[in-house]
RNA sequence: GGUCUCGUAGCUCAAUGGAUAGAGCAACUGCCUUCUAAGCAGUAGGUUGCUGGUUCGAGUCCAGCCGGGAUCACCA
């Protein structure tokens, strides 16, 4: 399938660039350097010319000036230069500005120009089901779901996944507790979401666990054998027993309390507006990678110890040795991710590649399981990617469920939306609004807040998270970049009232600077997007809206738009307003927030 | 200890090897009788942890050191 893409300003300029340099100097470099002009400069774009002087033969200074001359004599594009040392500073007519806009008005996907026929896979969340969701769980869907709409808006098709951790001693724990203590508890009776009942009895279990700990530590025990001997350890141990053995009492109470952690996670998800297109159970998983690694030792790629314990030799590769299967035969995480992953090929085969969103503190393990897959021969091996991100700190420290500092989900989620929707009541712009519109609006905005607080760091950086400082609603943040876009449905809006329409096609014979810096600005979008997908950081998609909203609030704050009197540049500033509003409600879907008509 | 990673304004964060290192918050000054002040303009705030090296050019690359963090389980 082929495409009749017209080429973009960008592309234009460095073809002309080229053109020019050649016809100057006899060659060219492949790679030349241009940049957006610091502001400080005349210009928007920047040719840096140190590169270039090995072909000029001449110093930076006049090697940059030559070209800027060629370029104003020969470029359509062109209109003015200045040379600061060696960066050579190019304007662009205003003529071709005010195309750019024009062919953006038009186009539906901003300048991005899709892929097709192209699949990814992208993994999030994934929680073990013992406890409710929190702080971190909210940075890696955030992200994740971010990542996939990115991928999304380059033309991939995505395939959002999960890996539901469900089995395996932790819920053991919760069970065991809940057996014990329960008294029949259920989230209707006891009036708490499922997760959180759940939890509760993870954290008793721990109470009961480590008292019992103390005890035994106290009549002499050693405190490795206290913590293997601890009763309600052993009880735990046995549920697990029972469950593998798939004794029907424990299944049944498992399938209970899991469904419980389900119900109270989808509750969860749906606030946070992520989805999900296929969950993946390791219990249903868990034992598929073990014939792929039983297939591995036969074809030598893996190797048995005596004790009968599989393992997989990595020091060519400069790691360790890694055991895939225990010596009572049994699988290891490994093992499942490697089944996991093979399963999803086998589900969705027609993907390039999985992204897994994962914490960094699993770097290790995500390297060891890609140069397995590619030991045992797949291909896409090599394109799958670990999006490694950083923890989550609070102004306390790191967060510590045994100590209590866990931020909860929920409890941010709405104490985001409580702050918004009481700074929106004070601000008294919203007066007419049922409550039910005030009820959706605060939703809008605080989990904007949120997300884009999560979103907006690098995510291979560890963050901190002050409460205090989240819930700011003021300066760079998703609420600033909301309110720029309310403003200007509420311009658009009032100009509609006056039968005012915005101009479908630009055509002024000079453009204002902070009219001009907005086009820039909205030009460089689809390069962006395609920057974050290239780094699986929507931290550049979260940046570039914020600039954007600020390039246009000072347009705003500048000229007058309703009432000026130019019936030409009015509709010509409507119709900029609007490209820009519809820039920002893009890539704020691209980070999974939402923006408001008013607020 | 081995490996990986981070260290930028008081705080939280930006800066494809390029110009005099930028924002926001906090502090201080202005701007609502005119399109939404959740806004705009301005002042102040820096030896980019330290020392070398590579380069026309280093916050960015390399080496060493100092200081955080992660990881190195027949845990997940």
């Amino acid at each position: 399938m082929t495409f009749n893409i017209p080429m973009n300003l960008d592309q234009q300029l460095r073809q002309e660039i080229t053109q020019a340099i050649t016809a100057l100097f006899g060659s060219s470099p492949d790679n030349l350097q241009i940049q957006p002009t610091n502001p400080e400069f005349e210009g928007s774009h920047t040719l840096v010319c140190f590169p270039v002087t090995k072909i000029s033969r001449k110093g930076p200074e006049e090697t940059a000036r030559l070209i800027g001359e060629k370029l104003v004599a020969a470029s359509a594009l062109v209109s003015h230069f200045n040379v600061v040392k060696g960066f050579l500073n190019l304007s662009v007519a205003d003529a071709a500005w005010l195309q750019v806009l024009n062919d953006l008005r038009k186009d539906a996907h901003f300048g991005i120009q899709p892929v097709t026929g192209r699949e990814i896979m992208v993994e999030y969340s994934s929680p073990n089901t013992n406890k409710p969701l929190h702080l971190g769980h909210l940075r890696n869907n955030f992200l994740g779901y971010s990542v996939a709409e990115i991928m999304k808006a380059l033309g991939y098709t995505t395939h959002k996944v999960q890996i539901i951790n469900d089995r395996g001693i932790h819920i053991c724990k919760s069970m065991t507790a809940w057996k014990l203590f329960g008294n029949g508890e259920t989230p209707e009776s006891a009036g708490i979401k499922g997760d959180h009942l759940v939890g509760k009895y993870y954290v008793e279990f721990d109470k009961n666990y480590k008292a019992q700990m103390r005890d035994l530590v106290a009549g002499g025990m050693s405190e490795a054998d206290a913590e293997k001997q601890a009763p309600i350890m052993q009880q735990a141990i046995d549920m697990l027993r029972k469950w593998e053995a798939k004794d029907a009492e424990t299944v049944q109470l498992w399938k209970m309390m899991n469904g419980w952690v389900y119900s109270g996670f989808n509750a969860t998800y749906q606030r946070m507006g992520v989805d999900f297109e296929k969950l993946y159970y390791e219990s249903e998983t868990y034992l598929l990678g073990k014939d792929e690694v039983l297939k591995g030792v036969e074809s030598g790629v893996f190797f048995r110890k005596d004790d009968g314990s599989v393992w997989v030799d990595l020091t060519a590769d400069g790691l360790d040795q890694k055991v895939l299967l225990r010596s009572d035969g049994t699988s290891v995480y490994m093992t499942q991710d490697i089944g996991t992953a093979m399963l999803r090929f086998r589900d969705f085969p027609k993907i390039e590649g999985q992204v897994y969103t994962v914490g960094n503190e699993q770097e290790y393990h995500f390297k060891v399981l890609f140069l397995i897959l590619g030991k045992l021969g797949y291909e896409w091996a090599r394109k799958c990617y670990h999006l490694s991100y950083g923890m989550v700190d609070l102004p306390t420290g790191k967060m510590k469920s045994r100590e209590g500092t866990v931020v909860d989900a929920d409890d941010l989620m709405a104490e985001m939306v409580a702050e918004a929707k009481k700074q929106a009541m004070e601000l008294g712009k919203i007066d007419d609004m049922s409550a039910a519109e005030v009820d959706q609006l605060a939703e809008m905005i605080g989990l904007g807040a949120l997300k884009y607080f999560l979103l907006k760091v690098d995510p291979k950086k560890r963050m901190m998270f002050d409460p205090n400082e989240s819930i700011s609603l003021q300066g760079h943040t998703g609420p600033f970049i909301q309110y720029t876009h309310a403003r200007i449905r509420a311009l658009l809006r009032k100009a509609a009232e006056r039968g005012l329409a915005p101009a479908t096609q630009a055509a002024l014979p000079a453009l204002e600077k902070s009219e001009r810096e907005v086009i820039v600005r909205l030009n460089q979008y689809a390069a962006r997007v395609q920057e974050a997908a290239r780094d699986y950081s929507p931290a550049v998609i979260a940046n570039y809206a914020y600039e954007l909203a600020k390039d246009y609030n000072q347009f705003y704050q500048t000229v007058s738009i309703l009432s000026e009197a130019d019936a030409t540049k009015l509709s010509f500033r409507l119709m900029l307003s609007a490209t820009v509003a519809d820039v920002i409600r893009h890539s704020m879907s691209l980070l999974g927030i939402q923006v408001p008509e008013r607020m």
